[in-house]
DNA sequence: CATGATTTTATGTATAGACATATAGATACG
DNA sequence: CGTATCTATATGTCTATACATAAAATCATG
């Protein structure tokens, strides 16, 4: 079968592959508003003779749309704009330590308190795991050219995770260690303001009463808790950057 | 050319499609750590040996695992687990009035200023426009079951949107009213914690020097800007979740 | 040894065709 | 009229094949 010669111009744009364009095209009816949320995109044999490819490359640009989420593929009733129900943003955490590095300044890490013992009922609780043997609990400070930038106080399953009782976090953050060490495959951040009370006020050197910016995460493998930690930050001078992105 | 007869079997829960059992077979390998990050996954070639099929289902799904940033591709060298620099969680920040009837709250709302205006020096830095020349300002305040919720301040670009000139804010929220009518195409959050001045105070409810958790969000439409939002939550009772999303 | 040309190879894109499957809409039936 | 059944159809998966492309590896050359 002869292949159709009234393919439509797209602006190519250092020639991206067909199947790219397809996608791009649609992506931008999309954001551009022209096909808005529940809108019934071509069929793709629509999509085929407009243009003039194969099914296989129409499908391969709508099945990444899918993908990413911006469209919904129903069977014989077609394919549809997906209507956003929230904005979804992706956060990016770094490790710390990185994230310090990246910008060029100076890091510092200052381990507060590193203790290894039997579980207690508050750290089961916080760790949410239902039976733990032994825990290590880890308070620490990291710095950014010598000024105090987020305390860490954390606490880590040694049962789920027995490597870490090789790892030394006098010198090793323990954030970059868990992360280049042990693989999770879920992880649940909790993001709220408190104000500084002694004890953080003296670690960041801020005023007592002074916002705070605190991050728990916990992670897991398999349903399985590893690690809990919380992070504190000085509320005013750490922003937190969540970027939208689409597809 | 028959097919091989030794296709791997794999658990087969409710027999999903082979490249999904690929796939999934793929991303178990890496979040379990039997892969870690740098590992040079098989060959397109050896996993068609291994599970049986052809160069284009396996291709699927490695393309699918691509997508989802599990892994790298490198014509020539291969295929690679990807090393994770950012801890990279999906933060899904609703719509107020979504998020408070879907906790099954009563929502409420009350429009405490709105003025459109041409836009000052000011305003034009905070939403980062070059050239704009009327804006709608908005101060809002939502609750839920009569409790407050979150205090809005909203600055509206009305010649990036001039749909919003003909919008009644005194009834329905802006926040509302935009993610139904304007598309974008991007949008950043910046998150920080600040504590409560008196006119925070007063708005929410709580005691002046209280922690409030501030999101400030622009959203833009092809990099024109729209609208910059300030978003102020008691920072102790209202928590951001974010999740981490694999895939 | 360094450098540039050549070969090899794994991924990237695309095709035509086949069959599977879910389901919206039409049709038959009680 | 409501309900069960059938049918048409759009998407879902998969194959075998072809050629493109990028880059690692090798080889030839000064």
């Amino acid at each position: 079968m002869s292949l159709a010669t009234d393919r439509e111009k797209l602006p190519a744009v250092g020639k991206p592959t067909l199947y790219k364009q397809i996608r791009l095209d649609i992506e931008r009816r999309i954001l551009t508003g022209e096909w808005p949320p529940g809108h019934r995109i071509p069929f793709e044999h629509e999509l085929m003779a407009r243009y003039g490819c194969s099914r296989m490359t129409v499908s391969k640009a709508l099945s990444e749309l899918a993908q990413a989420d911006l469209i919904e593929r129903r069977r014989k009733a077609g394919t549809f704009v997906r209507r956003p129900t929230f904005l979804s943003a992706v956060l990016k955490i770094a490790d710390i330590r990185a994230e310090i590095t990246a910008l060029g300044r100076s890091y510092g890490y200052e381990l507060i308190q590193c203790s290894r013992r039997a579980a207690t009922a508050a750290d089961r609780a916080r760790l949410g795991a239902r039976q733990t043997g032994k825990v290590i609990a880890i308070a620490c400070r990291h710095s950014a050219d010598d000024v105090p930038f987020a305390i860490e106080d954390r606490l880590i399953d040694l049962d789920a995770v027995p490597e870490a009782a090789a790892a030394d976090f006098a010198t090793e953050p323990p954030g970059s260690w868990l992360l280049h060490h042990v693989p999770w495959t879920e992880a649940e951040h909790s993001i709220c303001a408190i104000v500084a009370d002694q004890q953080a006020a003296a670690a960041l050197d801020i005023a007592i009463g002074a916002p705070c910016l605190v991050i728990d995460r916990h992670t897991w493998r398999s349903a399985r808790p590893l690690t809990a930690v919380r992070l504190l930050y000085p509320g005013e001078t750490h922003k937190l950057i969540a970027r939208f992105k689409g597809g």
